[in-house]
DNA sequence: GGCTAGATTGAGACCGGTCTCAATCCGATT
DNA sequence: AATCGGATTGAGACCGGTCTCAATCTAGCC
């Protein structure tokens, strides 16, 4: 078939060719600005592309080069404004060089995200980019390791596998986060995490995802060495699927309540923030809260949020440029990129409450 | 070249044919599952298929049938919330069709919209919908109607141009969010969008995005039903090139202050609301202010904003539909599918500052 | 004028699928 | 046993480009 859904059959370079009265090869040639072709013929062809409309077909070009100038891209959510930001600045590096995007949201599962990587692999995508679901399974991207195409790896690694990847430095900026409400007295400090995971979290689990695996180790390593015992029990996770409001609720109840909640993303903060103004428990007097990625309202709330911001789009930024090298043939020892956080101070937090 | 970057050799239907004994065409039916083929045969390519890691090439595919399963979307920026969501509600339908997503960014200019959608004819997705960067420059968007590619606009339309819309009713969310401040008390009321415009807004100039010409429509006519002369003044436009900043100190320190402020849209909102903030000036007691778009912020901040709320995932899902319907070959005359707005009423507005 | 190198051009294979059409196979029917 | 019809199978064209290789053309030079 070489029409559309409409009937209209697409100009094709032997269209173009024989209006111009030459061979398909030499109107390919002058199409495509390769090979050699006399001035005159170049003209007489691109004259008649013009006029019959013809526009080139990147799939068949890609069945012949092998190039699809195409570059896929599995995100846990693109609703999600750190998902987002990183596929922007993905997007601006792929346009600069010539490159579209083919986007997919996994939600976070590793059947979804197999999926849309068995999709883009048969679209013949030049190269993955992926934030991968799952930590420990590699099954999903050994398949693409093992089909030879290029991988980059971004917000998270995935264990023993040989691949590119660009982070930022979570441990380091969780235990910034953790010392500075410690510093401010508090000892009774809530880890927040949408992850899911089965069961309580339990020192040296194995989380599936690094970087919020890289958190909680960092987490729980500065409240260790403050001497704070069990640090593990701070540690809240499945947020998504028992709700952030009823989290809250059991961790302001309990018979020792946090007196401060160190939220994940942006999008616990939020429910965190919003559960607190809920309950009508005043943040910070009674909750100190901080959370990781400074989104676009964190200065706007009353109090603003202190947060590590991360430079995200950067990190997509950074990962496209790598998966582009790659692609071009740069055969180097595979890397991990890190970025550091930055500590943004608001007014989120302050001592806890006294004990009455 | 039928190797990929890393020198491996994709395994093809020919390939599992041969290690299979049977014709490159049985294979092909046993593989696409069409046609009819023994059930000795076809487990037997089955397990060839599976042994040799065989993984069909889309791209192929789309050569000879001419579908390319492939949808492509032009928006302004996927890091605006709005965007994301309803990029959201297109993925989700596609996805359950199976579909794919290409995506591209146009910053909403003209030129890297024209850009894009040519790159995604050339990759011959099967539909396109696009959020126009211009309602009317219709070039870029009368080229992928002549060449008989299902097209299907969101959020904004484009006068003249026989395609499908889906959008909401931004002129009666207008009228609403105008008449809540007018009986508020409100006669001195901004509206601002980022909206690029040569020129001070005057009555009757065609605006290039037909959204904001909507709501500005029922903002200046619901005005000038209340008696307020000259409503035109009251529209501010090129917020981003200006910046909201300088322009809410412009409509806050000319001789008549402005007392109320409509956002086009939450990224406006958030400005103005900071921008405020950084002034000292106090929402809502010296200041009201509403927007488009319940973002998910709206409801924090103190007071909370009050918003007219549109349906945008909806959006998105209802464009997906009506385009995969068109590719389905429904010929049925274009229509414009619009969703009601929703007001949300929370607490940033009140009765103007008492004149000293 | 004859010869040769370099520039142009054309023919046709190829990429990896789909699909049409004819050939072959099989069991059932008379 | 011969015939018939449906089920399987194979051969090869086709989609629209790229690319190799050989043929032709041109100009320069002796």
């Amino acid at each position: 078939m070489s029409e559309n859904g409409n009937g209209r059959r697409e100009v094709t370079v032997s269209d173009v060719a024989s209006a111009a009265r030459v061979s398909k090869a030499t109107a390919a040639r002058a199409l495509g600005d390769y090979g050699a072709v006399s001035d005159a013929v170049r003209d007489r062809v691109q004259r008649a592309a013009e006029e019959l409309g013809y526009r080139p077909n990147a799939l068949a070009r890609t069945m012949s080069t092998g190039r699809s100038h195409t570059l896929g891209i599995v995100i846990g959510d693109i609703e999600n404004p750190f998902f987002a930001q990183a596929t922007r600045g993905v997007a601006d590096v792929a346009a600069a060089a010539g490159y579209d995007l083919i986007l997919s949201n996994s939600d976070e599962e590793p059947a979804a995200e197999a999926k849309a990587i068995g999709v883009q692999l048969a679209k013949r995508v030049d190269g993955l980019l992926v934030a991968p679901a799952s930590s420990i399974a590699t099954g999903n991207l050994q398949a693409v390791v093992d089909a030879g195409r290029p991988l980059v790896l971004f917000d998270r690694t995935v264990h023993g596998l040989e691949v590119d990847a660009v982070i930022a430095a979570n441990r380091s900026g969780a235990k910034r986060l953790t010392r500075l409400l410690l510093e401010a007295g508090h000892r009774r400090i809530a880890f927040i995490s949408t992850l899911a995971h089965p069961g309580e979290y339990r020192l040296g689990d194995v989380l599936s995802s690094s970087s919020v695996a890289e958190r909680v180790q960092g987490f729980t390593d500065t409240l260790a060495e403050a001497g704070v015992p069990h640090p593990e029990r701070h540690v809240h996770l499945n947020a998504r699927r028992d709700g952030v409001e009823t989290l809250v609720a059991r961790i302001l109840d309990s018979a020792e309540p946090a007196t401060a909640v160190i939220a994940s993303d942006s999008l616990v903060a939020l429910a965190v923030f919003r559960a607190a103004r809920a309950r009508g428990v005043g943040i910070p007097d009674e909750l100190s809260l901080v959370s990781f990625d400074d989104a676009d309202w964190t200065g706007l709330t009353t109090p603003g949020i202190t947060v590590m911001s991360q430079p995200i789009h950067e990190i997509g930024a950074e990962a496209a440029r790598r998966l582009l090298q790659r692609i071009g043939g740069d055969g180097s020892p595979t890397a991990t990129t890190v970025f550091e956080q930055r500590l943004v101070e608001r007014r989120s937090v302050a001592p806890p409450p006294p004990v009455e």
